[in-house]
Formats: structure tokens, C-alpha cells, sequence
RNA sequence: GGGAGCUUAGCUCAGUUGGUUCAGAGCACCUGCCUUACAAGCAGGGGGUCAUAGGUUCGAAUCCUAUAGCUCCCA
């Protein structure tokens, strides 16, 4: 493993060599391994469980990439950092996966009962389960593998139902026949939060409901769900309607069921919808339930589980699937001259989030949990800031939610799953619900119904943590990433649940199940389309990370994500992350390459030293300091980008530049001294990008020395900013010599002097060191190199001014004075506006009494700098003309 | 109908409490380079009335108001 090769370092990275190799090895070496540890502090990530069964998706990558980035973050800074993975059971997409997979071979799961179909269950969850875990692993996450989770863990199903049973004794969870959203497909009832609003263009049909007394009159009502009408139960107009003032009370017989219904009124009712007369069905429309519970309306039910019509409908009209039953009793409509007309009408339709069909107000009986008690305490944590949100807007949404939350029914008519701890005695009918079934079994029959997943998953911030010793040392956890999508399923109730259940601690502060909640962007195509199968325009991440390595993607993902808004994605720009692993590795190349010939001799780290290293050091410590300050603001994408510009733009193509002066020099004490300098830069500059490519970071850290068996990059001591290191005057000083360099470099360009050609360059200047004008004559390919504040301007030059420096580059019988002239005006004419804008600024009475005082010296300064170099500019260009 | 967010270069986005030429980065584009770490690279360059209209201020991309457009969530 540590064997280091250094003779024959190729020229590009090539991820696939090295990442398996560096995550067994940190697998076999426990490096990600945590236990309690009272004399560390901890730091705990619970990973958002995936589907059991889910395939790794974009989301789950960025999401497990920003996890992994903290968690690495911190383990480097000295804390026990512990990061859960685990699994959810995913009770409705599973189940509809083994229903399918069953069906194929002609088996149905009532025909074989539920024990040998959770058998199979269980089967389909052995067979697809670890696939997640893997894939995970492919992208370099540091999860501490000893601790997978699974929420039908026997430990973790236990608690769940302790949960539900002492839910239930306080009366907190009860049963109810009522409206709730159903899911025809899954045959099961469904939460608010799972139904998916579309927007579906369909029809408003208006049908006429004729009066009982007078056959020959009508009210005309309009309805986007014809087939409903067989459950209408009366017709409701607005009290303030003046067209159906006489018609209230009255009764109007329903066609086809020839059921007499009478008309009533409610200030509900939209007077300007359809034709101001609705038809209300108490049984399949929410409003209308709320309307025939205040006007004690018949409720009839006239479907059956699966959406299909039920014996509550005329016979010729049963058993029809509801699309079916709709063309019918249109077509009913039209025969008996009863359809008025057909509008075009485009209108919301719920759809089940899984079952992806439309959902059905459906009357149930099912369990809910009472929020009005429950909801409070988790609201207060997150207003008062025990809990952080990032971006924090999401505060009022969750805020909105909280406020306005609905109870919430927490029983599926599944098998797969938390079954619901209740057993009615067959003869007696007592409800009965413990943990344990009751001892004379056969008495009783258990509650089919098993929990919604979330009403498991909600535990799960507390209940990964299996003894109370390590749920009193990790919990509350420190940070929460997730989608935002699930804010409300997943993010509120495991507050909620962490506010009732650890209420055997004393503060709120240590009842929270964590103190951070980070809200990741949402991942979308390159023209900001969702991904989706169906649009195949969803890369395999799998793919991805063959073609340009884990570290690229991890990186390039966290580099375009912006805060709080979606990423736009394609698998071309992974080649930001790839390029930027390529840069990293060639830098440690070129250092290798050298420590070949050159002796590494820490003794002389801190000999030699000049303006170059001061500033390298010090843009070092200042990037730390900004990275640290980033990443404690959560604010991951500026910490990539600062450490992107550090990498390549300081180290890589100033500084490595700028050492090639020294290493290339003959004196040996100087060359050890600038390499082991350099390399130890760059050894923690590898530190600080680890914790983002983790994979690279660890190979090159192993190729700079002999590293004993077990050590990694991964629980080295990350750096820390020291801010006696930041030097202003280094900095002032090699951004002179940048400044020069980069003028000479244009004047190259603009004069088209092709770069391999040596120059002579003349500085009218005494403020250049030695040094400086040493390293000014190498960066810009000089080969004799003038500094005198006295010398003759050159005849026929090409000319710059860096603040008092006047930069003549002699280009007798090569220049083109016409360019020259340009060149000139054009910087003339840059500064004069910058000028005018200062002057009138200073000349602004008004200005200079109430702007700080330092901002009118700056401003000062600026005027008499640019007076300086306007002045010099103007005198070059008129000795050309 | 209620709420949230967004509008800055061709594209995707930075721009901390208003104050250095503050109008920036990456990608894309143009020009020149196989310079002994890297062509997945190096050097140089062009490009924006900061959505629109008002207002506050000595000073506005930044604060306020209105308008327009886009996205998402909830009902």
C-alpha cells in the first residue's frame, strides 16, 4: 500500500487506480470506525436513510458529498466525528415492487396471506439491500459501516412500536372513520404531504338536475367528475345568490339514481364557478364533506378500495372502474337530454406520489396522531434558534406548516412494515395495545394496518444510537442534510418526535435531535428540468464516476451548486473537478520530481526565506481562515471556490513559479530549504482539500513520504490559521512584482513578441528590491533587466506604468507605433474616467464631511496615485507623437 | 388565493454591515504558445445601463416602494 513509486509519476491522474484501493483500505483500517469516547467531543451526522431497495441518484450524491465534506471536516479537526448509515424500508414502494414482481408469476398476496408474503419481502430486501450501501462507497463517503441501520431492525421495530403504544396511552393517537386521501393503486390510505399536485386538462361537464315538483325546470350544475354524481346527496347555491334564492329548500330528483336530494345553502359555494349551483358529494370531495357534516348530509359511498364502483350505484353502472363510470354516466347524460354542455377546463389533480395515479377522497376508517400538542414544542426549537436552519428562509415555511398542521393518519393498509400494535378481542371487542401481544393470543386479532414509513423513520435521529450510553454521548447530533422536499415528512416530525420522546432530559437543548439542518439544492438537467427516468435525462452517478473519478464529481457538484437554489447539471462539468484533481496532482508531481535531486531537510524549513514564501504563507493562513469561516457559516460552495483559486491560482501559478528561480539555482542549502518549504506547503494545502477530494488527497499524501501501515490523510491533524502569519508587506510586495509581470506579459501579447523571445526591460524605479526584480526577470523572459530611477527613457519603446514604475521594453525597428499609440490611450483613457469619478467625489464637499474618514484618505490616495501614472502615461505618449 | 425564492457577462452564478476600478469568478469565445509539473495545460484579450421605474443617501448591484417576468411550496 505505501510502496512509493516516484520515478515514473504519469502525467494525468487516473482515479480508477487509486480509489478502490484507498477505500478498503480505510474500511480494513477502522479509520471512519466511532465510539464513545468521554475525553472527545463528538460530532454526528444520522445519514437521511435511502429506500432499501433505491438506486444511488444526483441527490443522493450531493447530499452524501456535503455530509461527507463535514464529517471529514471535523474528524481532522480533532472531534470523534461518528456518521450513521442506514436504510428505510420504504413500506409503500417496496411493497408495490414485490406486488409486481409476485404478479408476474401469477401469485397474488391475499391468495398467500401476509407471512409468506413478508417472507418475500424480505427476500426482495436481502437481494437489493446492499446495493445503496455500495454505491455509497464508490463515492468515497467516510459512514461509520459498524453501525448500519435499518428501520426494520429488530431493535429499531421495537421502538418503534414502544412509540406508538405510548403515543396511544396518552391519548395522542386515535381512531377515526374519515375522509382521507386514497390511493387506489396501493389499495392503502396516504398523507397529505405524499399527494402530488398536476395540472391535468380535462373538462367541465354541466348536467341538469331537474326539480321533483316540475319536471320541465332544472338546475344546471358544472362538474369536473361526472361518475361522482351517483353519490351526490343535495345541490348547494350561495345564500346571496339572487338567481337560486327561490330555489333553496326545495328538491331536485338525481338522474340515474332517481334519488331525491335537496338544494341548500352555504356561503361556501363560489358564485362565480361553473354556473354558482354545485353538486355535492359528501363521500368523495373534501369541501363536501365539510358541507355534509354542517348540513347533515346522507354520506354515500360509492366505491369500492380499488376505485371502482360499488352495490351503492345502480346495477348497470357497478364494478366499473371510476374512468369507466365517468364515459357512462356522461353518455347516461346525453341520452336523457340532460347534459347542458362541455367546457375545456384545466384543473389541480391529486396524484399519489408512489401509485402515481390520481388519489380518491375516500371515506376510512384510520389511525391519526393528534398534533395540537405534539407540534408546539417543535416549533419553538427552531423560532428561538436551538435549531438552525440553512439557508435559514426555511424557517417560514416550516413556521406556515407547523402552524397550520393538520392531524396526521399514520396507518397504510400494507403488510410491509411497523404492523400496528392493537388487538381487538374477537368476542368482546376491547382494544388492547402494549408492546407485547396479549397472553391469550387467541382471543384477539391484531390491526392489519401497518405505520406510514415516516411515522418510523421520524425516530431515527434518536434510535440509530442502540444503548443509552451512546445515545446520551451522540445525541442531539450536530448537523442534519437533506432535500427540502421531505421538510415536512421527514425534517419536522423527527423534531417533533425528538421534542415527546427524550422528554426525560431537561433542557430543550439537549431534547433537539440536531442542532443544524442543512437544506441542499435541488439537483436538475442542464436547461433546469428535473431529473427524471422518464426524460432519461438522469446520468447513472456510477457513470459518472468511471469517467472522470469521485473526487471530480464530489467536487465539481459542490463547485456549481449555489446556495439554496437548484444545480444545473450534466456530466461534462465534471470536468472542473477533474481538471482541478489533474492541476493537484501535477503540482505534486513537479515537487517529486525535484525531490528526486533535491535532500528534503526540515532543519532548513524556516531558513532562506524570502517575500515569495511570505506571502504564500500567508495567503495559506488566510485561506484557511476564510475556508474555516465558510464551512462554520455552511456556506460549502465558497469553501470550494476558495480553495479552487488558492490551489491553482496562488500556489500553482505564482508560487510553484516563483520557486523554480531557487530550485533551479546552484546553491544546495537554498534548493533544500525552498523544496522541503514547498512541500510542506503543499502537504497541507492536501489537508484542506480532503476533506472534498478525499481520494487524491490520501494518494499523494502517501507518495510524499513513508507513511506506517494505518495512517491516513483522513485523521491527520487538519491545519490551523495563524494569523501572525498574514503579512501585508510580502503581500505588497509580490503584488508589485505580479503587477509588473502581468504588464510586461501584455505588452508581449499586444506587441506580438512570441513568448520564447528574450527581452530587455527597463524600470524607472527605486522601489524594487533585488529580489523582486530577480523574480520579475524570470516570470517575464527577460534578458537584461535595467532598474534605475535615473536612466533615459529608451528610444522606440513599448511602455507601462505600475504606480510610480515606468516599464520601457526597447523594441527598436520591431514596434508598431500605431499599436503602441493605442495601447496607451486606451490605459489613459481607463484611468481618467477612474479619475474624474474620485475627483468629483473628493471635490463633493458633501463627501468628504460625512464618509469615514478613511474612506476619504483612501480615496486621497487613489487620486494621487493615478495623477502619478496619467501624468507618466501622458509624457510617453506624447514623445511618440 | 397564501407563502418563499429568483432577475448581474453568451451560460451558470459570487458580490458579507451601502464606500478602493466594485461591477467579479468558472465555463464559453478571440489571439499567441507543445516555455524541462500539467495541452485535462500556459500567457494575453474582448464582453454587462447589475430586470424596469421611482425614492432614501454625500454615495446604491447592495436599503425602501411600485411594476414586469421566472421558479418552487401550500390551499
Amino acid at each position: 500500500m505505501n510502496e512509493r513509486n516516484l520515478s515514473n509519476i504519469p502525467k494525468t491522474y487516473s482515479p480508477s487506480e487509486v480509489e478502490d484501493k484507498w477505500y478498503k483500505y480505510w474500511e480494513e483500517n477502522k479509520i471512519f470506525k466511532s465510539e464513545v469516547d468521554d475525553s472527545k467531543e463528538p460530532y454526528t451526522i444520522v445519514i437521511p436513510p435511502p429506500n432499501v431497495t433505491g438506486m444511488l441518484h444526483l441527490g443522493h450524491i450531493l447530499n452524501n458529498t456535503i455530509q461527507d465534506v463535514f464529517i471529514r471536516y471535523k474528524r481532522m479537526k480533532g472531534f470523534n466525528a461518528c456518521w450513521v448509515p442506514g436504510v428505510d424500508h420504504a413500506s409503500i414502494a417496496t411493497e408495490t415492487k414485490v406486488i409486481k414482481y409476485l404478479a408476474d408469476q401469477g401469485i397474488d398476496k391475499y391468495d398467500i396471506g401476509r407471512e409468506e408474503f413478508l417472507k418475500h419481502c424480505w427476500e426482495w430486501t436481502e437481494k437489493y439491500g446492499g446495493i445503496i450501501f455500495s454505491q455509497l462507497r464508490k463515492l468515497g463517503v467516510s459512514l461509520d459501516w459498524d453501525r448500519k441501520r435499518f428501520t426494520m431492525d429488530e431493535d429499531y421495530y421495537k421502538k418503534v412500536i414502544e412509540a406508538f403504544v405510548k403515543l396511544y396511552k396518552s391519548g395522542l393517537i386515535y381512531k377515526g372513520y374519515r375522509m382521507v386521501n386514497w390511493c387506489p393503486a396501493s389499495k392503502s390510505a396516504i398523507s397529505d404531504e405524499e399527494v402530488i399536485y398536476k395540472e391535468v386538462n380535462g373538462n367541465l361537464w354541466y348536467f341538469r338536475y331537474p326539480l321533483l315538483e316540475d319536471k320541465s325546470q332544472y338546475l344546471v350544475v358544472a362538474t369536473t367528475r361526472p361518475e361522482t354524481m351517483l353519490g351526490d346527496t343535495a345541490v348547494a347555491v350561495n345564500p346571496n345568490d339572487e338567481r337560486y334564492k327561490n330555489f333553496i329548500g326545495r328538491k331536485v330528483l338525481l338522474p340515474i339514481a332517481d334519488r331525491e336530494i335537496p338544494v341548500i345553502a352555504d356561503e361556501y359555494v363560489d358564485m362565480e364557478f361553473g354556473t354558482g349551483a354545485v353538486k355535492i358529494t359528501p363521500a368523495h370531495d373534501i369541501n363536501d364533506y365539510e358541507m355534509g357534516k354542517r348540513h347533515n348530509l346522507q354520506f354515500i359511498n360509492i366505491f369500492n378500495d380499488d376505485a371502482t364502483t360499488n352495490e351503492n350505484v345502480p346495477n348497470e353502472f357497478q364494478n366499473l372502474d371510476r374512468f369507466e363510470a365517468r364515459k357512462k354516466v356522461v353518455r347516461r347524460f346525453e341520452e336523457l337530454k340532460l347534459l347542458e354542455k362541455i367546457e375545456d377546463y384545466t384543473n389541480n389533480v391529486g396524484y399519489s406520489d408512489r401509485g402515481n395515479v390520481p388519489i380518491e377522497p375516500y371515506m376510512s376508517e384510520q389511525w391519526f396522531m393528534k398534533m395540537d400538542e405534539l407540534a408546539p414544542p417543535a416549533l419553538k426549537v427552531v423560532k428561538n434558534g436551538l435549531i438552525n436552519f440553512h439557508p435559514n428562509h426555511w424557517i417560514k415555511t416550516y413556521e406556515h406548516w407547523m402552524s397550520n398542521i393538520q392531524d396526521w393518519c399514520i396507518s397504510r393498509q400494507l403488510w410491509w412494515g411497523h404492523q400496528i400494535p392493537v388487538w381487538y378481542h374477537k368476542t368482546t371487542g376491547e382494544i388492547y395495545c402494549e408492546v407485547d401481544p396479549p397472553s391469550d393470543i387467541e382471543n384477539w386479532r391484531q390491526e392489519e394496518d401497518v405505520l406510514d414509513t415516516w411515522a418510523s423513520s421520524w425516530l431515527w435521529a434518536q434510535d440509530v444510537f442502540l444503548t443509552e450510553e451512546e445515545k446520551k454521548y451522540y445525541y442531539p447530533t450536530n448537523l442534519l442534510v437533506t432535500a427540502p422536499d421531505i421538510i415536512f415528512f421527514w425534517v419536522a416530525r423527527m423534531i417533533i418526535a425528538g421534542m415527546y420522546f427524550m422528554n426525560d432530559r431537561k433542557t430543550d437543548a439537549e431534547k433537539i435531535p440536531f442542532r443544524d439542518v442543512y437544506f441542499t439544492s435541488v439537483v436538475r438537467d442542464d436547461l433546469g428540468r428535473k431529473m427524471s427516468k422518464s426524460l432519461g435525462n438522469s446520468p447513472d452517478p456510477l457513470d459518472v464516476i468511471e469517467e472522470y473519478g469521485a473526487d471530480a464529481l464530489r467536487f465539481t457538484i459542490l463547485y456549481i451548486a449555489p446556495l439554496g437554489q437548484d444545480v444545473l447539471f450534466s456530466p461534462e462539468k465534471c470536468e472542473i473537478g477533474r481538471n482541478f484533481a489533474n492541476k493537484i496532482w501535477n503540482a505534486g508531481r513537479f515537487l517529486l520530481m525535484n525531490a528526486e535531486n533535491i535532500k528534503i531537510d526540515q532543519s532548513l524549513v524556516d531558513e532562506h526565506i524570502d517575500f515569495t514564501d511570505e506571502w504564500i504563507i500567508s495567503r495559506f493562513n488566510r485561506t484557511i481562515k476564510l475556508v474555516d469561516d465558510a464551512l462554520d457559516k455552511f456556506d460549502i460552495n465558497s469553501a470550494t471556490k476558495l480553495i479552487y483559486s488558492y490551489v491553482w491560482h496562488d500556489f500553482c501559478d505564482w508560487y510553484v513559479e516563483l520557486s523554480k528561480n531557487r530550485l533551479y539555482s546552484n546553491n544546495e542549502e537554498v534548493k533544500s530549504s525552498v523544496l522541503t518549504r514547498a512541500l510542506n506547503l503543499f502537504e497541507d494545502m492536501l489537508k484542506i482539500i480532503h476533506p472534498f477530494m478525499p481520494y487524491i488527497s490520501e494518494e499523494i499524501w502517501h507518495l510524499l513520504k513513508e507513511r506506517t501501515d494505518g495512517e491516513s490523510i483522513s485523521i491527520s491533524d487538519y491545519p490551523k490559521f495563524d494569523e501572525s502569519k498574514f503579512n501585508s508587506e510580502a503581500e505588497s510586495k509580490f503584488s508589485f512584482v505580479e503587477s509588473v509581470v502581468t504588464s510586461l506579459r501584455n505588452i508581449r501579447g499586444e506587441m506580438n513578441i512570441a513568448p520564447s523571445k528574450q527581452i530587455n526591460v527597463l524600470l524607472k524605479t527605486n522601489l524594487l528590491s533585488s529580489e523582486q526584480k530577480n523574480y520579475i526577470k524570470s516570470l517575464a523572459r527577460i534578458n537584461k533587466l535595467t532598474a534605475d530611477v535615473n536612466a533615459d527613457k529608451p528610444k522606440a519603446s513599448a511602455s507601462s506604468v505600475i504606480k510610480d514604475c515606468e516599464i520601457y521594453v526597447p523594441l527598436e525597428g520591431v514596434i508598431d507605433l500605431d499599436v503602441e499609440k493605442s495601447r496607451l490611450s486606451k490605459e489613459i483613457s481607463r484611468l481618467e474616467g477612474a479619475l474624474k469619478s474620485v475627483n468629483e467625489k473628493l471635490a463633493n464637499e458633501k463627501f468628504v464631511n460625512n464618509a469615514p474618514k478613511d474612506v476619504v484618505e483612501k480615496e486621497k490616495t487613489k487620486q494621487d496615485d493615478w495623477n502619478a501614472s496619467l501624468i507618466k502615461l501622458k509624457a510617453i505618449l506624447n514623445e511618440l507623437s
